[in-house]
RNA sequence: GGGCGAGUAGCUCAGUUGGUUAGAGCGCCACGUUUACACCGUGGAUGUCGGGGGUUCGAGUCCCUCCUCGCCCACCA
């Protein structure tokens, strides 16, 4: 044996070698793309990931996937950029530092300043950025960095200035009042998107306000219900249906109708409901009209506590079938009521500061908070005998995503983007497939949200961001505004296309400055306007990813070159937020879509389905994965894992840091800050240790097992190598006609030739899985098991070793090839290895003298090489070695007693099994004594029937008979009842007249097997009775 | 309330246009260190394909229906 057996470990050290590795791969250039008009270009931007925090699983599969394609395309020949960067993230930084800097310090970002916050945060940036892009680099991710990009950077910034200048020139940038979910934590206004509703208890109060003025026979006073109390205090209304009789009939003609669809389970709740109804006719109808009549007559009510003449209205939001049928109407904090408010002309009277207490307009509450008030109001309308009632509910509650707090629904000047065209424009170019969105189920929430062309708000009251380019000076009238206009675009800098301006009714004037320009900043500002402090949206600056960092608006070389990228792979929650902006802003500042393809990868869930993150506890860091299992195995696991049709279930465990076992994850432990080991009993901590006493402790890795097979099937694969390395000693290369070769090695090319295929259209479908499973299958199963195991003998033979050692060489080149794209380390660290053999390509295919790996060529499919009667023969032979694999275990033979065998087969079979007969000997140490019709049995039978042989083993003296007969007798009962199976299926008239001939076929052709299967095995059994007998 | 998806072995998942006896990995059981690999090898056991109905010669696969779970969107005075 070679020496390398002792320099070659059995185990692949990727803890030092991965690093190396990968440096390597940067100092030589290896991961940058130039322009290349010899090459097609492939493009992928990476979905930049926010400088919130580290990066989780979720991200570690995005972005192997990212860079299975990238390296695939790469080998294929394409000039492959896949172009890195990190996101800024508006609102969810900053707000992880203000919680930091109020946990440490006990500040507020006000104590800071702007300029102190904002560099806190680059800070915050700087680390992050770091600790993302080495755990990209751990995992291998191929990113060209030197064009790495930061949405905040200089060139983003100018991209999103240009931007903003052309959309506010085309007028679809405004300002205008608008109901937002207002953050009084953060004081800012947050996206419905940034919302999530939490479940909390509460109250549904009830209460009445005087009517003024009531006739007789009228009610005195109106009763409604909030749930928030403290808003009365700025109700411009109240509000009654103006039909509430045929509101009702609508209502009941409704439930009707569903009651006749409805299932058993579901009747009886709409019967209940149409009873309501009914009962509420009686009780509540006539009031209601007699309302609806008060508020058309212009009848007022007295707003309690600030005693404000309020009218009563009618509008249709007023549900007669809830409630008392009357709702209070509170326009500036309540976006139906706002709807309520401009339908009817109703006064807005916003009554919160930014900071949540209560301002001016709310009287004598001014400066409470809003909790406070709430308690206020409701003990002073108590004092005035106007409760009516207090019932206990559950209400759903909006809360900030960001700050965790609830959300004030609030009135405030907001800028927009007019989104009618704009999306329109993104709308179709998913219909008529200029993006294709993979899987194509996808692309129907894209359509119905663009399709509701919602106005964009993008102004966020933020420090962290892009800062809005408007300057503005309010004018004391219209024509003074008008003049001001007419001044202001008179200035060298609208000449020079820097500027523009528009007028928001009646006196505002707006202008925006095209590029940051100090000059024209400076003239404005000393002619009394004002900056908008309102920075933009995070998803502006993101929406110009693909174009921004090919150095758009310039026309770079790589602009006209790598645009539009190839494929966006990215998670489905943004498909929305982020992939429709990104293809409205590159249609209207490119012309061109971002992407011509959009595929959409699965969640990582943990082991209860639950997603995972940091705040439950059950996330993974990608590097605690690589430490434990390697990158590669991280990768393969990830790409093996993430399956069509399902998001990806992974059970957690914690890695005990003193015993290495590993201690499953439990909603319960994974909320503590340390945890006693089951085995060793030793205590380790876990992210949650904040106490001196539990950091003291060890930190336990959070893993999962199943990256167990991925990490096994690297080893299994080095060891491969290993083998063929070990014995490549005097290997010579040499030209091989493969139609001379034996047809062991003909099967493995053919076989490899088929994989290929196979491989290749997995990943054009990106169905990575399957691409994963296709190489892992031929690689163990194919390649380890059978052609490894085959090779053994024959590299002893002088005869055979030469052409084995190339056969060897050239699977195992291509296999590494064709797994380089998933695991990248190991496979270059073994094409290292083996280049001290020389180029070992040399089956007719030109050579190669490529230093690395990741940069050689993607193996081609030679269909020349595959040859299906070659492969069906081996199926036999495999068929027939399990057969005696199985004889030799049940009767528990050791692997040195030798047996011999007959196989019972038609002609075609014998002339099949034939040149296989060597190795039956060196894979079951089985010797064929017979092959063909008409043998004799052995005394000591052991038989199996399998795809249309009979494999009988002599067992001689090693039969256990007793065991071997009730065996048989269990096989034979199956037969039997197969056999009657299928003479069922055979009589019955309407199968054989109308399945295809060819199923019939089939079925006759199993029912013959089955019989002399019958037959044989009561052959057996004969025998064998005899012998337990004698 | 609307939309999308899932339910297949103890666990995590495959299962192409309907067609032999439904597969893989892990786990489990038995045996085993024979020329790479115990992160290994060989063999074995384990399934009412969520329930019910239908179409069909034939259904895990197509249709209807019910149940359970997950996600997204909307709404809740």
């Amino acid at each position: 044996m070679s020496d390398l057996a002792e320099k070659i470990p059995n185990r692949f050290e990727f803890q030092t070698a991965c690093r190396e590795i990968y440096q390597q791969w940067e100092e030589d250039g290896c991961f940058e793309a130039k322009v290349n008009p010899d090459r097609p270009p492939f493009t992928i931007v990476i979905p930049p990931p926010n400088v919130t925090g580290a990066l989780h699983l979720g991200h570690a599969l995005n972005n192997t996937l990212q860079d299975i394609r990238v390296r695939w395309h790469r080998m294929r020949g394409f000039e492959a950029l896949w172009m890195p960067g990190t996101d800024h993230a508006g609102i969810a930084t900053q707000a992880v530092v203000e919680r930091r800097l109020k946990e440490v310090e006990n500040k507020t970002r006000h104590d800071l300043g702007r300029e102190q916050l904002v560099e806190r945060i680059w800070q915050w940036k700087a680390e992050y950025e770091t600790r993302i892009l080495n755990q990209l680099r751990s995992m291998g991710c191929s990113c060209d960095w030197k064009r790495t990009r930061f949405t905040l950077d200089e060139i983003c910034a100018r991209a999103v200035r240009t931007t903003f200048f052309d959309l506010f020139g085309k007028g679809l940038i405004f300002r205008g009042k608008r109901l937002v979910n207002w953050d009084t934590y953060l004081q800012t206004a947050v996206s419905d998107d940034e919302v999530f509703h939490e479940e909390v208890k509460g109250h549904f109060w009830h209460f009445k306000y005087p009517v003024i003025a009531p006739k007789a026979g009228e009610p005195t006073h109106v009763t409604i219900a909030t749930t928030r109390p403290e808003t009365m205090l700025a109700d411009t209304a109240v509000a009654v249906h103006p039909d509430p009789s045929a509101a009702l009939d609508a209502l009941e003609q409704q439930l009707k109708d569903k009651l006749v669809a409805a299932s058993a389970k579901e009747k009886e709740a709409v019967q209940e409901q149409l009873d309501q109804l009914a009962t509420r006719r009686q009780t509540h109808l006539p009031l209601l009209l007699t309302l609806a009549e008060m508020a058309r007559r212009g009848t007022k009510l007295m707003l309690p506590l600030v005693n404000r003449e309020i009218p009563l209205v009618v509008d249709r939001w007023a549900k007669p079938e809830l409630g008392s049928g009357c709702v209070k109407i509170t326009p500036a904090h309540d976006a139906n009521d706002y709807e309520v408010g401009l339908r009817c002309s109703l006064p807005m009277i916003n009554i919160l500061n930014t900071d949540g207490t209560l301002n001016a307009d709310a009287g004598k509450y001014a400066g409470l908070s809003m909790k406070k008030a709430r308690v206020a109001v409701v003990e002073d309308l108590e004092a005035l005998e106007l409760v009516v009632e207090i019932e206990d509910r559950n209400i759903e509650l909006a809360h900030s995503d960001r700050s965790k707090t609830p959300i004030e629904p609030f009135l405030a000047d907001q800028w927009f983007v007019k989104m009618e065209q704009l999306a329109q424009n993104a709308m179709d170019a998913v219909i008529d497939g200029r993006v294709k969105i993979i899987p194509e189920r996808y692309g129907k929430g894209y359509l119905d949200w663009l399709g509701e062309k919602r106005d964009w708000p993008v102004g966020r009251q933020l420090w962290w961001g892009h800062q809005i380019p408007i300057w503005t000076k309010a004018c004391d009238s219209a024509a003074e505004a008008e003049a001001e206009l007419a001044r202001v675009t008179l200035l060298p800098a609208d000449a020079a296309g820097q500027l523009t301006a528009s007028i928001e009714a009646p006196d505002i004037v707006h202008v925006c400055i095209r590029d940051e320009h100090d000059v024209h900043e400076a003239q404005l500002e000393a002619s009394g306007y004002v900056r908008q402090a309102d920075v933009l949206d995070t998803w502006f600056s993101s929406a110009l990813w693909p174009h921004s960092t090919l150095g758009w608006p310039d026309a770079t070389p790589e602009l006209k070159y790598f645009y539009p990228t190839s494929t966006l792979i990215t998670s489905r929650d943004i498909i929305t937020l982020w992939v429709a902006r990104m293809v409205l802003m590159g249609l209207n500042n490119v012309g061109e879509v971002p992407f011509k393809e959009v595929f959409i990868h699965p969640k990582i869930l943990d082991g209860y389905g639950e997603t995972m993150s940091k705040s439950k506890g059950n996330g993974v860091d990608p590097i605690d994965v690589i430490d434990k299992f390697g990158p590669d195995a991280l990768r393969f696991g990830l790409t093996w894992l993430a399956t069509e049709t399902q998001d990806v279930r992974m059970p957690v465990q914690f890695e005990c840091p003193h015993c290495e076992v590993a201690v499953n994850q439990t909603k319960q432990n994974r909320e503590r800050p340390t945890i006693e080991c089951p085995s060793c009993k030793q205590t380790f901590s876990t992210q949650w240790a904040k106490s001196p006493a539990d950091t003291a402790h060890k930190k336990g890795a959070v893993t999962s097992e199943r990256f167990e097979a991925a990490r096994n099937f690297c080893n299994k694969l080095w060891n491969a190598a290993r083998f063929v390395m070990i014995n490549l000693e005097g290997f010579a290369p040499q030209t091989l006609d493969v139609q001379q070769l034996p047809l062991e090695d003909r099967w493995i090319l053919s076989r490899l030739a088929t994989t290929i295929e196979r491989t290749n259209a997995a990943l054009d479908g990106y169905h990575h899985s399957e691409a994963a499973r296709a190489v892992y299958d031929f690689a163990w199963d194919e390649f380890c098991s059978y052609y490894v195991e085959m090779a053994k003998p024959r590299l002893q033979d002088p005869e055979y070793r030469a052409a084995t050692q190339q056969v060897l060489a050239h699977v195992l080149d291509q296999l590494l090839r064709l797994l380089h794209p998933m695991i990248p380390f190991i496979t270059e660290a073994i094409w290292q290895e083996l280049a001290v053999f020389g180029p070992v390509r040399t089956l007719g295919g030109q050579r190669e003298e490529q230093p690395w790996l990741m940069r050689s060529s993607w193996p081609e499919v030679d269909s020349k090489l595959q040859d299906p009667r070659i492969e069906n023969q081996f199926a036999k032979f495999a068929a027939a070695l399990g057969a005696l694999r199985e004889i030799r275990s049940r009767q528990n033979l050791g692997p040195k007693d030798e047996v011999t065998f007959t196989v019972g087969c038609d002609p075609e079979t014998v002339k099949l099994l034939e040149p296989m007969k060597p190795f039956f000997s060196a894979l079951a140490n089985a010797t064929l004594l017979g092959l063909g019709t008409g043998l004799t049995q052995p005394d000591m039978p052991a038989s199996i029937s399998v795809e249309g042989m009979e494999v009988t083993v002599d067992l001689g003296k090693f039969i256990d008979v007793a065991a071997e007969i009730a065996r048989n007798e269990k096989l034979l009962e199956n037969a039997v009842k197969q056999v009657a199976g299928k003479q069922a299926k055979l009589s019955n008239e309407s199968f054989v007249s109308r399945a295809p001939a060819d199923v019939v076929d089939k079925e006759r052709q199993s029912l013959n097997e089955l019989q002399q299967q019958v037959e044989s095995l009561t052959t057996t059994l004969d025998k064998l009775r005899k012998a337990l007998g004698s």
